[in-house]
DNA sequence: CCCTCGTTATAATCAACGCTTATGACTACG
DNA sequence: CGTAGTCATAAGCGTTGATTATAACGAGGG
């Protein structure tokens, strides 16, 4: 036979995670500059590769099925690291001072950072590597010189660090246009929230993990209906009526914008969390470590 | 422009990797089922794609470079998230139970997991997530149902749940056939092993941190000369002679049995930790759980 | 009630990529 | 000094994948 192991073509994983975002087939096919029937019969072959049913193919669009919102999941892990592939490939090409190490909790790590470091892939190449610790973890780290740059969370500044406030995270909860929670004005209650079924990532993902802590704080806790392994999952699902969502206004903005997904407004729980970025006192910062704080600050004064 | 933004090739990733285990184009082209010429003109594609030399090409076989090296740890990445989609899907596909929640402590997380799951990929597909957690964190799991199988070290069982010890754990001191350890009888003493330049995984790594805390028992701490990502670069960079390296009896069973690595015997530390998989008493285990522990169990007996 | 816009599927055509086989050059080893 | 192993190059060819054009279908507005 010609070919024995295929393995799932990446730009049909791309497309797939496109149409997830905008809905509509051609419209990925123009966001990957190509035409729609290519888009389509690439999207085919996925399907046939993996003999599943990815898409609901509408005259008015298409939407992905539970089994294709799972594989957007996958796909955008693959996808994670072959882009960190391609950006440690930059940098030694470049032959940079382009160690860039970070380290930082696993809130943050898991999914901040990711956000974070997406810009970075397309302006400064950087061998990337990341070390999860807490806060007291950090500056032991900083005092070994076996990291750049460190994220933590709370207020305590570690001595012989300097620190600057990078972000302070707020959860939005979303729903789709039509819900009915869509048009109210008068807050939710948290009983409300913790009652109603949610789409969420998996267990120690650290969005969930800030809404149960919020949500144990009043003695609840969230009803968790659907579980999916990446945030542009999350989002085609709720866009699909599957439920409401709790997200990080940042992963949102741009669905909130063109009002694809709608924010509701909650009362009495505090899904506020503030992170900040610290390294070595009295040292001057790397240029990707520079480029990174940059590119942090560019995307909280878009979304802020 | 016809193609704006192209992906690296998967197969020759894959390609690569098997250069680093095998030392050889041709050989790396058999594993793959595929012409010699073919693999080779595929490795040329990827160097021009990333603008990088990645394989020293040598009538007598071919070397990675240190760029080449690097790549290998991110390609690992890669392909292991496209196993993951390959097996999830596979799992949707055929509709089985075969939701496998684990929680394993981040050492078996990161280092022994990875290997016990991959055969579980050729065989029982299931829906993998993986959550992060302390001994006492995975009672708290299992208390909620959040979990199917955990994995703990220590010797202490936690109430409700049943268990039994699936690895010891030992590490070796590996060096190239060359390399003037390879011939010693009498055994190193940990000073020598501290002393060396090791060629390592990054800081955080399972494997790196029973290292660190074996020599602090005697006071020592370890010289890293090379940090790598992933166990298949590091091997190959031992066996070109970059230093010796100290990784699970496991990840070098295939290359001590046919001599392109070499075992040198350490005295003065314990390099061991025993690993013991936990589930819930009086309980059933799921089809993929019993998979895995299985996949262990035959690992466990084919390399002690 | 109909028309128009946007969406997806199908068909025909053509260019380009990638594999295989065959061959040559070079090196290490016995 | 020959043999075995390695990698590079060239020629031939099949297959894949992209584009354009067209048809069919549903929703929303006048």
């Amino acid at each position: 036979m010609t070919t024995h192991n295929e393995w799932p073509d990446l730009v049909a994983l791309e497309l797939l995670v496109s149409v997830a975002e905008t809905g509509s087939i051609r419209q990925a096919a123009m966001v990957h500059h190509i035409s729609q029937p290519a888009a389509s019969v690439r999207i085919r072959g996925l399907e046939s590769a993996l003999q599943l049913r990815l898409v609901e193919r509408h005259t008015t669009g298409a939407r992905l099925t539970p089994d294709g919102l799972a594989v957007v999941g996958w796909a955008d892990k693959v996808l994670a690291a072959m882009r960190a592939l391609a950006s440690g490939a930059r940098a030694l090409r470049l032959d940079e001072d382009s160690q860039l190490r970070l380290a930082a909790s696993l809130t943050v790590a898991e999914y901040l950072l990711p956000t974070w470091l997406a810009p970075l892939y397309a302006t400064t190449p950087a061998a990337v590597s990341l070390r999860m610790a807490n806060s007291e973890e950090v500056a032991a780290l900083f005092a070994r010189d076996e990291v750049d740059l460190g994220f933590v969370e709370g207020a305590s500044l570690p001595d012989g660090l300097q620190g600057r406030t990078v972000y302070r995270d707020e959860l939005v909860v979303v729903v789709a246009p039509g819900h009915p929670w869509s048009k109210r004005r008068t807050p939710l209650t948290a009983a409300m929230l913790a009652d109603a079924p949610l789409v969420s990532r998996e267990p120690g993902s650290g969005t969930r993990q800030v809404l149960v802590h919020a949500l144990a704080r009043v003695g609840l806790a969230p009803t968790i209906a659907v579980e999916l392994a990446s945030t542009t999952a999350i989002k085609a699902a709720v866009g699909t009526g599957l439920g409401p969502a709790v997200l990080s206004r940042l992963a949102v903005a741009a669905e909130l914008a063109d009002r694809r997904l709608v924010a509701v407004p909650v009362t009495g729980l505090n899904l506020t969390r503030s992170i900040r970025a610290v390294w070595r006192a009295r040292s001057e910062l790397s240029a990707p470590a520079r480029a990174l704080l940059g590119a942090i600050a560019a995307k909280a004064s878009v979304s802020g």
